[in-house]
Order: structure tokens, then sequence, then C-alpha cells
DNA sequence: TCTGGGGTCCTAGGACCC
DNA sequence: TCTGGGGTCCTAGGACCC
């Protein structure tokens, strides 16, 4: 029996946090970012939108597209406040949720008798709890409602059987797809495959020759909407980080090796609070030209101790000695321990193990 | 004035073990 | 001397997602 999946995403959901406190600001073009020299939009109503403002659009750039826009620092409690009030509603109507960062999620469907008719009751239930407006695709697979969720939005409502997907998105680029991003689609390209029709219909011999077996393989079936990834449950995080972009590059040791150490206490700060630990410390530079370079190094013993992961991070630094300008330090501490919060359902514990 | 912050997964090569 | 074959763990880089 096919299965019936949906993906809920929240339409522009951090500026529309915001309209709910300043409905004044209704209509207008409104960016969500932050004040930074080199800050980028996280969120840009529709009307910014007509101006070419989006998401990760550098925030000095969006106010020369838009000098009228209303910018607005982001404020992340509010936005996990109203994550949650969401969260809660889905779950509330069914069992199985997938979240997937703070505005989107996939629900399972399947069983349901009339998966339509209940994702609409749920599209209604969220914006009667909360206010905001959601996008809802349904399909037989995850990707399926991803797609259908993200072609008809704001406000949208899709279902697409497989079939239909495939010709709906047709003559799209592959890029359309997620898992194909940027680097993907300009070597698809350079290959003459420029939309998901295209590639369905490339032989797997001919991709896995360019791409390597694995991928090829997996790109084809992307094209042809073929995904049998199950609707997980809550997951839990395998690292944790804290990362700074300067305003200006800085140069040399002795300006960076305090920032690593500020940046190793706030992570550590956020570890002890998850009553968290892992094995590996890692650290991770930006340099002026872009370029990223990571140094890691693991112990038998799981730690959150500040003292520990600023010693192990500087001399990981040292060891990199970065001769350019850098432009952003981090930390990161990953192999994390095992499950810091309450245990949730048995059947999330029994799934960990596999 | 280019290009944030917090994550995940994959690959490839080397070390090491049996 | 001309040299296996797995399996696992680790590191570094890269692509991608929200």
């Amino acid at each position: 029996m096919d299965r019936a999946i949906a993906h809920l995403d929240m339409d522009a959901f951090y500026v529309s946090v915001e309209l709910l406190r300043r409905p004044e600001l209704r209509g207008l073009p409104v960016v969500v970012a932050g004040s930074s020299a080199r800050a980028v939009v996280t969120t840009a109503s529709y009307e910014a939108r007509r101006f070419g403002i989006f998401s990760a659009t550098p925030a000095e750039r969006a106010r020369r597209l838009c000098p009228d826009a209303v910018f607005l620092p982001p404020d992340f409690e509010a936005y996990r406040a109203r994550s949650r009030e969401v969260m809660e509603t889905l779950r509330t109507h069914v069992d199985q949720v997938e979240v997937v960062g703070l505005d989107e999620a996939y629900l399972d469907l399947t069983g349901l008798g009339w998966p339509k008719a209940a994702a609409r009751r749920i599209k209604g239930a969220v914006t009667a709890r909360t206010g905001l407006a959601c996008s809802i695709g349904i399909g037989p697979s995850k990707l399926v409602a991803k797609v259908a969720s993200d072609a008809d939005k704001p406000d949208g409502f899709l279902a697409l059987t497989r079939d239909e997907a495939c010709r709906r998105f047709a003559a799209s680029p592959p890029g359309l797809l997620p898992g194909i991003g940027p680097k993907t689609a300009e070597r698809l390209a350079g290959r003459g495959i420029a939309s998901l029709e295209a590639l369905a219909a490339t032989p797997d011999e001919r991709l896995a020759e360019w791409f390597g077996p694995r991928l090829g393989v997996h790109l084809v079936r992307l094209a042809r909407f073929e995904d049998e990834r199950p609707v997980g449950g809550s997951r839990v995080a395998k690292s944790e980080s804290r990362e700074t972009t300067f305003e200006r590059d800085l140069r040399g040791l002795p300006a960076l090796e305090p920032v690593m150490e500020q940046l190793s206490d706030e992570l550590c700060r956020r570890l002890a609070l998850q009553e968290r630990r892992g094995r590996t410390i890692g650290i991770k530079v930006r340099l002026d030209d872009f370029s990223i370079h990571t140094r890691a190094r693991s112990a038998p013993v799981p730690t959150n101790d500040p003292d520990e992961v600023r010693r192990v991070a500087v001399e990981l630094l040292r060891g990199l000695d970065p001769s350019r300008p850098v432009r952003l330090l981090g930390v990161r501490v990953a192999g994390l321990d095992e499950e810091p919060p309450p245990p949730a359902h048995g059947v999330d514990q029994l799934e960990m193990t596999f």
C-alpha cells in the first residue's frame, strides 16, 4: 500500500512571527537580519522577495535593493516558542512527526483513511493555534511531499502522486530537488542535463560513470521521485558547535586564541546545561579566500570540561597557524554520548540502537 | 562593502588489527 | 623478497540543508 506523507512548511516563518506582534507592518517589505557588517538575511517577507531579497542575501545588499524595507533583528527565543506550539499541534493530530528545524516537519498520515482531509484539518489547527500560515504538500514519499509543499506556497495545499510529480516538474531544473545543490546542478548542466526529465532519462551507468556508483544512482532515483525514507522520530544531536564570523578579518595567533577560548567556554556551557559530553574536539577556520580548514582530535573519554576543550582547541589552532587573514573561527564537540533529554518514548529508544 | 550559524552525511586515505 | 583481504576507527574536505 502506498504511504501518505505530508510535509508542512511554515510560510516566511521568522517574519510571520514578528508580524504577530507588529501587525502594522503587514503588507510591507520586512526583513529579519542581523546588524553586523557581514550579516545575511534569515527571512524576507513575500513583499521583500519581490525586490530580490531572499534568505542568505547579504544584509547590506538587501538594504540597497530595498532601502524602505523594515529590518528587524532575529529573536530566536520567540521563534522557538512559536515552533513548539506548531509541533505540539502536529503531535496532537499525528503520532509520527519528524521535526526538521524550527519551521518544517514531516507527518506520516498512512493509515488515516482520508489523509488529505486530515492534512486540511491539521493546517487549520496550526493557523488557529498560532495565527501563522503554512503550506502543506502530500505525496507517497517525503520527497514528493517536500517538493509539493515548496511548489504551492504561501498558504499552499498540494497533493501529488509520484507520476504527477514527475510530469509536473519534468521541465524544472534538477536543483529543484532537495539534495541537488548548486555544485551538483552545475556538474549536471555541464553534461547537458538541465531538466528533471533529462536526468530521469539518463542511464544509470552513465551517471555512475560521472558521479560514482552511489551518488549517480541516487540522482536518477531522485529525478524519478523514488524515495523510501521513513518518517523518523525525534533526533538527538550528534555534535554541537559554536562559531563566529568577524566584522573584519583577524590575523595571527595572539588575536585568534582568546576568541577560540571564549567560543570553547560558550560551547561547554551549552553542553553542560544538557549534560552532554563528546569525545572529539574540532576546530574550523575560514580564511579570507573563503577556504575552510578543519582539525580534530579524539580522546578516549567524552568531555565537556571547558579547560580541556579550550586546551585542545588552542593546540589545534596553533597546529594550523593560518598565515592568511582569518574570517571565521569555530569549535565543535562531536561524538556526543547518549540521550541528554529524559527518555521520550520506548519506540524512540529502540530506534536509537539501530 | 559579496557570501551567517548550526547541523548532517558522504568520501577517501591511512592506521591498525586479525 | 614485490608482497591478501577484511573490518573499524580516525581525520580532512566537501556538499548540502534549514
